[in-house]
DNA sequence: AGCACGCCGACT
DNA sequence: GTCGGCGTGCTC
């Protein structure tokens, strides 16, 4: 008879703890327990029994906390090869599973339902579910939900709450009174009583948290939007919810259906030939129009072509929106002579500059600042504002069209006739698109950034935004013999079949693995003395590293911040290398973090 | 993670 | 002298 409990405490540590127990607690796998931690008393759970220990004075579990196990040993199972992929512990993880209500130490009287059996298929299909609306997809969707609901639980991820409230409206004409929403703004309270209501036969649609709480007897995992950046959780056991969801499917022999507009690369590649269209092939048939920018610079946006383009389509009443994904009037403040940019002192960020004033704001901490006429740099030059932001272009266009509406996307209201906007204006075309025509001014600048997936990613975000404008959408470009815009009008397969072949060449996800590990610290001398060590021992190992780089912004919140980028083989070696070169450098004064792509 | 311990530099 | 910075090690 097991007499040691292994027990995982809510605290970042890669290590569990044993402790004795007396049988007439009842210990099993999967409780949560009250122990004796450093002198304080705290909430734990068993992750395994045992009989002996090399640990001699032991201490005891105090007492259980649960009637019932609140995670099931499958749920350890997923904690455990959660954390072999990523460089956090066990016990990071599987806490993850506990709803916060159960994270406290209060005792619960809660009876699992009977252990429904688990059904493990040889091979869980994995599917994707292409159309451009949600509505669309569930066409599909409502039949197969429906079919599985006779077996056991279905849950939908949804990668913002607007999105999944949009989706509950949908689906309550056919479900009504069977959809249980879940999300990690609920209260502690709530939250509890859907998990606990919903621990067998249920539809469940939820936030990326909710793949966490899902149902012993899941028979079925929908991803919606599973391309959606929402789905990088940014906070501590740093994680993708696509890994997550495939790792489920997996381990628990689960179908998972990913349905969405676009699919991510990744996946694209994955089920290749099991995509169901719910369209014709070619998608979105919309014609996108590429123009030629060569003639003028970006310094001269506003010229001849857009002018026209803007006459035209305001003469025949078109609802105009002017897509340029850069806030703010200026950009920067620099030197005319040394070219010196001038920077927040609180966090580093560049200043941008407030018109008609001496002063400039910084884009992150919003602090704002004066600066003096002359350069504190080379003492020899002035400081001249530069560069385009979105209000810049508007103003100049009022200027141009006196008689036009313009406003920006904030203020804009039913007369308005051109809209100005970064691209956060998708969401709201997402649901409640109304405009005719699209121009999008930026893309070269979007090409620029340095990322490896700027192109993919431009790609899907004028694909979203042909589909949403009635009319047509214009994009400028200096570069239109580059293959992203001779892809725009073909087949969408076409462009992901050349990406995938260039990213297979570079040896880039998803064929390669990237990584890339971000150090912090208030000590900033220091910091890059451990980035510059941390460097040299990945190199040493054989490893493909680059940097390090100073994060943007380089300064938040009195930290200092060096990312290095990892670029290695695909698998588990890889991730658990990475895992073990960077254990010792994570201290109270340095935070590390890794995300994987 | 948090807390104690211990080692060094710079002050009333 | 000793106060306080922070690197190191430990928690069953």
């Amino acid at each position: 008879m097991p007499k040691i409990a292994k027990v995982a405490i809510p605290l970042a540590l890669n290590k569990e703890f044993d402790y004795s127990f007396s049988l007439k607690l009842k210990i099993k796998k999967g409780m949560r327990v009250l122990v004796d931690f450093k002198g304080k008393k705290m909430l734990g759970v068993v992750v395994d029994t045992s009989n002996y220990s090399r640990i001699k004075n032991l201490k005891p579990i105090l007492d259980s906390l649960d009637t019932s196990p609140s995670l099931t040993e499958e749920q350890i199972c997923f904690a455990h090869s959660l954390s072999e992929s990523y460089p956090y512990s066990l016990s990071e993880f599987v806490f993850m599973f506990l709803p916060p209500y159960l994270k406290k130490t209060r005792k619960i009287d809660f009876d699992e339902p009977f252990e429904a059996a688990i059904h493990l298929q040889n091979k869980p299909k994995k599917v994707f579910l292409k159309a451009n609306t949600f509505l669309k997809r569930y066409e599909f969707l409502k039949s197969s939900i429906e079919e599985k609901l006779k077996e056991g639980s279905v849950l939908i991820c949804f990668p913002q709450m607007s999105y999944l409230m949009n989706a509950k409206k949908i689906l309550e004409k056919d479900f009504s009174g069977k959809i249980n929403i879940m999300h990690s703004q609920q209260g502690e309270k709530e939250l509890y009583s859907v998990w606990a209501k919903t621990r067998t036969k249920s539809l469940i649609l939820g936030t990326r948290v909710s793949i966490f709480y899902y149902p012993r007897d899941l028979t079925q995992l929908i991803v919606e939007e599973e391309n959606n950046p929402y789905y990088f959780q940014e906070e501590k056991p740093f994680h993708n919810l696509l890994d997550v969801a495939m790792t489920l499917s997996n381990i628990k022999g689960v179908d998972l259906l990913l349905s969405g507009d676009n699919l991510s690369l990744s996946s694209y590649q994955l089920v290749k030939e099991k995509i169901i269209f719910l369209e014709d092939r070619g998608g979105d048939a919309k014609k996108i129009d590429i123009i030629n920018m060569s003639n003028f610079s970006v310094k001269r946006l506003i010229g001849p072509v857009l002018i026209e383009l803007i006459q035209r389509s305001v003469r025949s009443k078109k609802k105009i929106v002017i897509l340029w994904n850069k806030k703010g009037f200026f950009r920067t403040i620099s030197c005319t002579n040394c070219g010196y940019v001038v920077k927040c002192g609180n966090c580093s960020g560049l200043l941008q500059k407030i018109p008609n004033e001496n002063e400039g704001v910084c884009p992150y901490c919003k602090k704002k600042e004066s600066f003096p006429k002359t350069c504190g740099n080379c003492k020899n030059g002035y400081l001249k504002e530069k560069g385009f932001g979105i209000d810049r272009i508007g103003y100049s266009l009022k200027k141009i069209f006196p008689d036009v509406k313009i406003d920006d996307f904030e203020n804009m209201n039913s007369n308005t006739q051109i809209v100005l906007s970064t691209s956060k204006i998708l969401s709201y075309l997402y649901e409640q698109g109304n405009f005719d025509v699209g121009l999008v001014m930026d893309t070269d600048l979007l090409l620029a950034r340095p990322e490896y997936d700027s192109t993919f990613n431009l790609y899907i975000y004028l694909k979203k935004l042909s589909f949403y404008f009635k009319d047509s959408l214009y994009v400028f470009t200096n570069n239109k013999n580059y293959y992203l815009f001779e892809s725009l009008n073909k087949e969408w397969a076409n462009f992901y079949d050349l990406e995938l072949n260039l990213r297979f060449e570079s040896n880039l996800p998803p064929f390669g693995l990237i990584a890339k590990i971000i150090l912090r610290s208030k000590n900033e001398i220091t910091l890059l003395k451990k980035v510059k060590f941390l460097y040299n021992k990945l190199q040493k190992k054989g490893m493909e590293v680059y940097g390090p780089f100073q994060e943007h912004p380089y300064k938040l919140r009195d930290k200092f911040r060096y990312s290095l980028i990892i670029k290695g083989k695909r698998d588990l070696v890889s991730r658990k290398m990475i895992k073990e070169e960077i254990k010792g450098i994570r201290s109270s004064s340095f935070q590390l973090a890794v995300v994987f792509k």
